[in-house]
DNA sequence: GGTCATAAATGACCACAGTCATATTTAAGT
DNA sequence: ACTTAAATATGACTGTGGTCATTTATGACC
């Protein structure tokens, strides 16, 4: 790697670094560019260099936790359990991985304006993009799949619908977490939820 | 009414008139309060005597919305039909109403930031406040709590559980179906989703 | 080691949301 | 009609995100 790409990519991720510091310290509007680019010792122009925007950085944290949420999910995809176990390990090991950081999580869902409308729907011109959104309800369309051929989830509903409303109850889960001022059990609120969706709510 | 409350009431009208019009006409982030005020024909202080943010015009139609939908339900409250019904039409007339104005609510969910969090559980100083804002959630859980009196829904899961979950279907499939080019019917999408909920999706 | 094209850094500058001290209007009391 | 206090309007001003023409650093090539 030549100095110029090692360069880069330290101030990159100096900047990164410093933002996300400050902004768990001071919140994310109570941090301004210039104090970032005072602290990593550059011009305010280069900031926009790295990144195009300040809430650019929320997104660039986002990034890496979908990273993650990959590694859980293949994680799971081999194992000899039931769709229904694989899609609730999913699930309920996304929420433990996140209850660790609720104040980041926070900051990420609720200082975004475009962001927070991940709905796994996103219109996007590459078709890359669209994948990286979609990605989510993807994943567990394909838990879903599986288990219709298995016979162990029902076949008569399109896999994808069934997937946006696990997704839907998992998000609307979290924000009612990060919301909440009390630290009950994230994992364990999306775990009794999946139950209900599993068995349905009539008689 | 004194000539100051009613131009008061006025100029708050116009206000709000005018934006609306020029949010449709240019989009949120394109119009200027500046733009705004020189139409309303007002000095730029003025405009922040009337709405505390640009934001919060937003967060005003919003409530105007909230008292569309509590008539809805309250309309469907003394009707002699089973609580299954009695949610689906809620959910499926809400839906109904906003297949109306897909292009304003695009407006109202892309444009805001914190207001997208509206996911019932908003912490608020005012005991009035927090009631209005998880107005929405309070009201399916009591057509739950109803049908599972009369038998209809399984009594053996939080009653706020499950309208948790039905909300959490119902603001997720809003938010794709706004996101969405396709112009797909919000509210059969809805009715299909409610179906699958009450029935499960396991076998 | 010198030259040059290109990548990257810089900070003066701009646009716009929001503030606040001051000016104006209203309406009640006399 | 006059006085006065409170409500309301005003626009110069501020803070901050973001831009861009200019300057500086880098490394390929001779």
């Amino acid at each position: 790697m030549s100095l110029r790409e090692q360069k880069k990519k330290e101030t990159r991720c100096r900047i990164f670094e410093i933002s996300s510091r400050m902004f768990r310290e001071k919140g994310f509007e109570n941090t301004t560019v210039d104090e970032i680019t005072k602290e990593a010792g550059i011009a305010k122009g280069t900031f926009f260099n790295y990144f195009p925007t300040k809430e650019s950085l929320l997104y660039y944290f986002r990034e890496q936790k979908e990273e993650f949420i990959r590694t859980i999910m293949n994680d799971q995809i081999s194992l000899g359990i039931s769709s229904r176990q694989k899609i609730e390990n999913f699930l309920v090991q996304v929420a433990e991985h996140y209850e660790k950081e609720r104040e980041l999580l926070r900051l990420l869902f609720f200082e975004q304006k475009k962001l927070l409308l991940t709905t796994g729907h996103e219109k996007s011109c590459h078709s890359d993009k669209r994948k990286k959104h979609e990605f989510f309800i993807n994943m567990l369309a394909d838990f879903v799949r599986e288990g219709m051929h298995k016979g162990e989830i029902r076949s008569d509903a399109d896999s994808k619908v069934v997937a946006e409303i696990l997704y839907a109850v998992y998000f609307h889960s979290l924000m009612i977490w990060l919301h909440s001022e009390k630290d009950y059990s994230f994992s364990k609120d999306m775990s009794a939820k999946i139950a209900i969706i599993f068995e349905g709510i009539g008689v």
